[in-house]
DNA sequence: TATCTTTGCGTTATTACGACACAAAGATAG
DNA sequence: CTATCTTTGTGTCGTAATAACGCAAAGATA
């Protein structure tokens, strides 16, 4: 039986879907949540989570659809990446895919990935399969992004628990840049911005000194930024 | 006669369009291509130049030939910005854009714009009409994007003739991030990235000094970012 | 009480940056 | 031929940002 073809149109177009790069962090290393395709094309590989445009939402809308659906993961940090149109890039047909990065607090949601029908799974980026489709190329621009922004937006703090110590940025930093950075230096770069809300309470249990708690102060940046404030790192 | 519909999908599909702010510098001002409406919907309205894609091409590839059939501009300096997607944005119906921002050298092409049977014009940034569509905001975006751009990748030059002066280029870099620079420091930056080729010659004719023609090395820019050297103003 | 590890705070040398002074070039006016 | 005018081209100098590094304090263990 064939299928129906109901929604006809004057010219060919092509299918629209969103995907989304999903960066977390954890255990010292940056990850990324992929999911393994149960059909064809592309039958058992790892791909990012995604899917197609409904004609009563953006793309933004989608992506964060998508992601509900596909991880139970809602209201994260999502930027739009950039878009991906190649003739040949689905075998199924002409899709303009529009991509998106996102960042999640792990320690959130830890329990629910995987908890869907479909398989899901944190890759630390070094340890990232090849992708169905174009995803390795969409999942190395969405890193290159990261890179780039983290330095000069404080979008670092959507990959930590809501408190954080120094020690454990600073972490972030080096596992997203990949380079070692002065412990002293980044601690007085990240203070001096007073971007920061001292919760004077420490670490315990540990065989050594621990570092205090410390969370971002968002409203604070709100002021700023519109005092033409530019955060760097 | 109703038009026929030959092109079926078992699920509804927007169309796909590409839109592109092509940015030009002339007379000391930023400017931009508009093109006025021939047709409704927002006929006499000034628009920017784009058109639908085709199944053969991806967007980039739609972008410039739209560019050309439009203003008979070729080869320029075209990236991709950002991708609209908001459910009225079209009041034909849904359409997902993917807009597009292209620097030209206006000394190449300033007989040609215009040429077309569509209406086209230089606008400077300052007296941009209201636009159709949501025109308003892209330019908007890819002004800030060039903005941001500008600063740490030498992309100004693209809006330059082959040959200029540092004048000329700081000329270029007030207009486009409107302020003003100290001129020994600038060309301080600038001649210390050892990225412009000394044509030791001068504008003549003035009423005083002419200034020291000079060109970009393009070459020596991808060498050393091969190196990991940045660009930064 | 000594030891060990990590955090937290400081200092110093070097470099980058902004503000500014002044000479040189090229034309014009008397 | 000289004075003048405007713009270009070069140098200096004080301040601010940055990188490199020393050392004490905290918290646990032996």
């Amino acid at each position: 039986m064939e299928s129906q073809k109901t929604y006809c149109y004057e010219y060919p177009r092509p299918a629209v879907t969103t995907d989304c790069v999903i960066f977390g962090f954890d255990n010292g290393e940056l990850k990324v949540l992929l999911i393994e395709r149960g059909i064809d094309p592309f039958k058992g590989r790892w791909a990012l989570p995604g899917g197609f445009l409904q004609m009563d939402e953006n793309t933004d809308q989608c992506a964060r659809r998508e992601l509900f659906e596909e991880t139970g993961i809602e209201n994260l940090f999502i930027e739009q990446l950039y878009t991906f149109s190649d003739v040949d890039r689905d075998p199924r047909g002409r899709v303009v895919t529009v991509s998106y990065y996102a960042l999640v607090k792990l320690s959130d949601y830890k329990l629910q990935a995987g908890d869907d029908a479909k398989n899901a799974q944190w890759f630390p980026i070094s340890k990232v399969p090849a992708l169905a489709f174009d995803h390795d190329r969409i999942l190395r621009i969405a890193l290159n992004r990261l890179r780039g922004k983290i330095r000069y937006q404080p979008i670092g703090f959507e990959l930590l628990p809501e408190r954080f110590t120094l020690p454990e940025l600073q972490n972030l930093y080096e596992a997203v840049l990949e380079m070692q950075l002065d412990r002293r230096n980044f601690r007085r770069k990240i203070l001096d911005t007073e971007l920061l809300i001292d919760h004077n309470e420490s670490v315990k249990g540990l065989p050594h000194k621990g570092a205090k708690y410390f969370s971002f102060n968002k409203n604070k940046y709100q002021e700023l930024s519109e005092k033409g404030f530019n955060f760097e790192i």
